[in-house]
DNA sequence: TTGTATGCGTTATCAA
DNA sequence: TTGATAACGCATACAA
């Protein structure tokens, strides 16, 4: 034999030998086994820590067949839900004694893959995938047999089966949400309504229908509809640009980044919110109630949902069975962007077309 | 023996069988290995394409003594901060064909141990330690041989030693950083000028005390300062208060998140950014730029550390040692809320105290 | 309460 | 080009 590795490291073999005790012993003993004498116990306690003994893990998980892990797939480290999401995640993992495995895929499936794929690899005891755009049953098939959860996926299948998801599959309530806006800013008695959004996405989908199905019902009122690439939140003239030059009194919009850039695009235009536009946002990040105006956004549960998703795998490696699917319910939080102040004189509701066009 | 695992998994031995080849052959094949017969390479592949085979990435990392894994601790998975570091990192690792364990510590020491502790039991191959409370040399105790990166460390040491740090160490300029933004402040005649900070993070004390010093040198300037705790940023109105009853007339805040409230407090107080008060943020998250007023602020290379941080670790892997320590640099981006702007009624410079007091 | 022996699934050494 | 065989470091079934 002899790998060229010259890094001597402890094993269990040197604390038994020098505790003076079988291999055995001394894993037992390590391992907080009752049926070892205090004594014996103590002297292994000893010996590890002189030698600086540390368990390679590696080998604890071939022999035990469990790795204590969880793998987390996500699109994106930077987005502050997925961040919220990963907090949550991680931080209910770690007090039941769990690793975290990230895997970030920037939304692309054949990221998606090979994440999964790392994940199996790896033996993970439990995959939560958050956010992906890959076919749940796909997710399914690829994962075996291990515990998964899926978290907000953004396949078309929301579209159709509401709640006959299958166990594992966690949700936010988008129709709720986006109800709840629809409906507020209809109270408002806005009707020159319309959503942005990245035009795609499954979730979009929801999202968008939801609204425009709320305000056709209940307002009579069509919705109209701008595209913008997922990324133009970091161009707010581009989402500004979307809206056309006959802005609407009011935006719903995909997620609370795209709102925020809006709020931002519009000023350059020289529109006021709320008093030219409303504005709603979704998500209910951090930052959104930071913002001037204040963004009036849905506010989903996020560091919530990636901690039950961390609960449900724990509970599923022990009980063998996944939760059942799970809509968490979201609210609307109103705030000064689709509030028009009561100060402003009057509520003038020409079509406004301040600023540089 | 006889665990009570009925899960039947594929291993190497089945693929060797059904291959016809022994399982050394048959692990050469899948790993590419040059000396290996096309036939028996492809007949190899087949096999373990239609088992379904999936290598034991414990087993294999016990065997080969590496994991490819790489571990990165950070305090908070929800910072806009460390979730750029996190993406950066990550995105880096992947092209190596790396996976990457994270832990949260929530800035608390014992936790960081414990990330610590978690990451030599699984052998990861490189760790990453990301804004740490850790005094560093306890850290390279505590993980011993492997390659270590500290980015960004919050601790004492970086407040004498400027430029001695240990090899990996990776951190931002920030005495460069508060030295354009203090500049900034004085060129545009600014002096009534605080700094709002955490009051006790290593990384709070070399911000204010360069500005500290830069204004004093340079314009003669005594810095107020007012201390906040670290969540404060949750609680807009505490900032803003925190600034007292005779406001400044610019503020040099310690990181965005921390600016971005005291915008909003401001406002509650009826102070006009820039034109009462003008702010200054660290850190340069995007949200910053979609700020109203649109926040000046220091911007820092995140995620690019983030990436390097990982390069450093893998090229170590190899090369068995690391890159000296490095100053990255950064670069003040001046937005609306430093600059008065030309339209208003000439610069009244009285101590405005307008609103509710 | 402790020891013996075995196998977890790979990779690497050595011999063929 | 391929095959036996021996570790890698640990936990456990079984025997004592």
């Amino acid at each position: 034999v002899g790998d060229a590795h010259p890094a001597r490291r402890v094993t269990l073999a040197h604390v038994a030998a020098r505790a003076g005790t079988s291999q055995a012993t001394a894993s037992r003993a390590l391992a907080g086994d009752r049926r070892i004498s205090e004594a014996t116990r103590r002297a292994v306690g000893e010996a590890a820590e002189v030698l600086g003994y540390v368990p390679n893990v590696a080998a604890r998980s071939l022999r035990a067949r469990r790795t204590r892990t969880l793998g987390l797939l996500l699109s994106d480290l930077r987005d502050p839900v997925h961040g919220q999401v990963a907090a949550g995640f991680e931080e209910e993992a770690v007090v039941a004694g769990y690793t975290v495995i990230i895997v970030a895929t920037g939304g692309r499936i054949e990221e998606e893959r090979r994440a999964l794929r790392v994940f199996v690899e790896r033996r993970t005891d439990g995959i939560c995938v958050a956010s992906s755009v890959m076919d749940p049953t796909e997710a399914m098939e690829r994962v075996g047999s291990g515990p998964l959860v899926i978290v907000q996926p953004d396949h078309p299948c929301i579209l159709q089966a509401a709640d006959a998801l299958p166990p594992g599959t966690l949700r936010t309530d988008d129709a709720s949400g986006m109800e709840q806006a629809a409906d507020h800013l209809l109270a408002a008695g806005h009707r020159r309504i319309a959503y942005l959004g990245p035009g795609e996405k499954a979730t979009d989908i929801l999202r968008r229908s939801t609204a425009q199905r709320v305000l056709h019902e209940r307002g009579g009122v069509e919705l109209r509809v701008g595209v913008v690439p997922e990324d133009a939140w970091e161009r707010p003239g581009e989402v500004a640009g979307a809206l056309g030059q006959d802005p609407p009194h009011a935006v719903l919009c995909y997620d609370d980044k795209l709102a925020l850039a809006l709020l931002d695009g519009l000023r350059a235009r020289g529109l006021r919110v709320p008093d030219d536009v409303a504005v709603v946002g979704y998500d209910g990040i951090p930052f959104a109630a930071l913002a001037n105006p204040r963004l009036t956004t849905v506010s989903t549960p996020t560091a919530e949902m990636g901690g039950l998703a961390a609960r449900w795998l724990l509970d599923a490696v022990g009980s063998g069975s996944l939760a059942p699917a799970r809509l968490l319910p979201v609210a609307l939080a109103v705030r000064e962007s689709s509030v028009r102040r009561a100060r402003t004189t009057g509520r003038r509701r020409e079509p406004v077309m301040a600023g540089r066009g």
